[in-house]
DNA sequence: GCCGTTTTCGGCCCGACTGTTTTCAGTCG
């Protein structure tokens, strides 16, 4: 039973409570939910280390939600679950997913007209049956038809890397009409998720402008439909399958709007709860003490008057950030742009584009340097992967390179070594011995059962030349899951063996996730944030590797390329 | 059902927009 499932469960729950208009659990489940679902660890391995234990020590899982989910990893099934179910037997997972559908109306629409999943609401709304039941209308059945006909072409989240260019010249566009200023794109955007379901902007503007700026924005050529029209708040969906959001506020409301739209919901609810612990009122307009505004220009003085320091996006997910900044204890996260190097690229020796001594001269204009050229091993045939003899001759050129570069930009010797099955590596512990970077990679038998996955890698990182292990987990970002691995063992491992963990910036793989990112910080191990280059275009991703590293609440101190290169090499084993 | 600078009970975030309505419930974020 995989996170996903177990969230699911217990999300319905939470609607099937709200249907009924019980107060307040739902609120409860839907919270457990959704921090199970955003959770990378498996539940259920928690459960298995930790116990019932494990399980409350989950932000928003009490003794009850444990108890149901012991049930669930045990048994497969959750009684409580399936009573519910009975009185509504309804695929609410399906249903809720279509845009303006609800609980309540669901639970209408299978009274009347025992609509059970998406094919009979389809149906239902295809024959007209749905417009006369009373407090539904035309208009809702149109709406209705419009949201399946959507949620069957599109309905997954972007990667964030892929969502940068477009977002940007949306808020480029925005930034050029008159009386609209400060364009920020707010929500996950900002929070730098590793990926989004919409777009939240934000703009400050005038009410004189303001209709104008809300006309231009339904009336782009990309968007397919206009969900909602307002003076101060739209919502369009695009042609691509993008939702977004376009609220405008006053300029003396940008910061209470900026924290508001930037989220999380989780970290504003709690916001707000010690707001109201003050006797205070905190909105997307203001901070408020009976009719006196305390604050709200800036997001900076509105955690100030809630006597919080102030809390970076990227932390703000209600992940104990918030108790933090109440006793002023917050990391200092690493900032963007402060890498030094760059520890993992490929060049066209093997699956590269470009050559290294072009990847040189692009890493020197992104301000890096050191970098250090690490292609594959000759297991990993289909990219022409490196034998000894190649690798030599490799280094041979890199030494050549640096005598050329030399004060500009430091070229490593590196290698990206295949892990073989059995956890030995793909090159002679000899030669690799004479590198400076020794990366270490699984690339093959993704499916191994966890206990002989987890040995494997810990074999490969017990070897004394294995400096970085690249690409922990393996995951694909909305394409593959990770491989099934104990990372808990892995990062006792590293820190015993004195290993680095890789924080990949490529976008689609991300990895690691920010929860183990912020295991490592806890435990000391340290960690590097590379490109994973295979062109000299893609030292930007650099900046989404320090992105995924403030997720995990790591400083300067915990990234060894962000150390200038005499100590990021004295860190490495045989440095 | 969860949670705690109000700590084992008594609270629990807040507002915009829509569609169907004559004043508001439902949904969304």
């Amino acid at each position: 039973m995989e996170n996903r499932d177990i969230a699911r469960i217990l999300f319905e729950i939470s609607e099937y409570l709200d249907m009924e208009d019980i107060p307040f659990k739902p609120r409860a489940y839907g919270k457990a939910a959704e921090v199970i679902r955003e959770l990378e660890e498996s539940v259920g391995e928690i459960y298995k280390k930790a116990g019932i234990k494990g399980l409350t020590d989950i932000p928003g899982v009490g003794a009850s939600i444990a108890e149901k989910i012991e049930e669930i990893i045990r048994t497969g099934k959750l009684k409580y679950y399936e009573e519910l179910k009975k009185d509504t037997p309804v695929k609410l997972d399906e249903l809720t997913r279509v845009e303006g559908l609800g609980p309540k109306k669901i639970k209408r629409l299978h009274e009347k007209l025992g609509i059970k999943n998406l094919d009979d609401l389809e149906k239902a709304a295809n024959e007209h049956k749905i417009r006369d039941l009373e407090d539904f209308g035309v208009k809702t059945e149109e709406n209705i038809l419009d949201g399946i006909t959507f949620l069957r072409q599109h309905g997954t989240r972007i990667i964030l890397g892929d969502a940068i260019p477009f977002a940007e010249t949306l808020k480029d566009r925005l930034e050029k009409l008159p009386g609209a200023s400060k364009v920020t794109i707010a929500g996950s955007y900002r929070r730098r998720k590793e990926t989004i379901g919409d777009l939240d902007i934000l703009v400050v503007s005038g009410s004189k402008s303001s209709a104008k700026i809300m006309d231009f924005f339904v009336n782009q050529q990309e968007v397919d439909r206009i969900l909602a029209h307002g003076p101060t708040k739209s919502s369009v969906r695009l042609r691509n399958g993008i939702d977004v959001d376009l609220r405008i506020v006053p300029g003396e409301s940008y910061g209470a709007a900026l924290a508001y739209f930037t989220g999380s919901k989780a970290h504003n609810v709690h916001m707000r709860e010690i707001a109201q612990q003050m006797g205070m009122k905190l909105n997307e307009y203001s901070l408020v003490k009976g009719n006196r505004v305390v604050a709200g220009k800036s997001e900076q003085e509105i955690y100030k008057a809630l006597g919080l320091s102030y809390v970076e996006p990227e932390m703000r997910e209600d992940l104990g950030e918030i108790e933090l900044a109440k006793r002023s204890r917050l990391p200092k996260l690493i900032e963007y742009g402060s890498l030094d190097g760059d520890l993992q690229t490929q060049s066209d020796w093997t699956d590269g584009r470009d050559s290294i001594e072009a990847l040189a001269k692009a890493a020197m204009k992104s301000g890096l340097k050191y970098i250090a050229i690490t292609d594959h091993t000759k297991r990993l045939a289909m990219t022409n992967g490196l034998d000894e003899k190649r690798l030599k001759s490799q280094m041979a050129e890199i030494d050549k390179l640096n005598k050329k570069f030399k004060g500009k930009i430091k070229i490593l010797k590196g290698s990206e070594c295949d892990i073989l099955k059995d956890g030995t590596l793909d090159m002679p512990d000899n030669t690799l011995r004479n590198l400076d970077v020794v990366g270490v990679s699984v690339h093959s038998f993704f499916n191994m059962p966890r206990k002989d996955q987890t040995a494997r890698i810990v074999r490969a990182i017990n070897n004394p030349n294995a400096d970085i292990l690249f690409h922990p987990t393996g995951r694909l970002v909305n394409k593959r899951k990770a491989y099934d691995v104990d990372m808990d063992e892995i990062i006792s491992v590293a820190k015993k063996t004195g290993t680095v963990l890789e924080i990949n910036a490529f976008p689609e793989r991300s990895d690691l996730a920010d929860e183990y990112i912020r295991k490592c910080v806890e435990a000391g191990v340290r960690m590097s944030i590379d490109s994973d280059a295979h062109s000299v275009n893609h030292f930007g991703y650099l900046d989404l590797g320090v992105a995924q590293a403030r997720r995990g609440w790591a400083t300067k101190n915990d990234i060894i390329n962000a150390w200038p290169l005499d100590k990021c090499l004295g860190f490495l084993k045989n440095g």
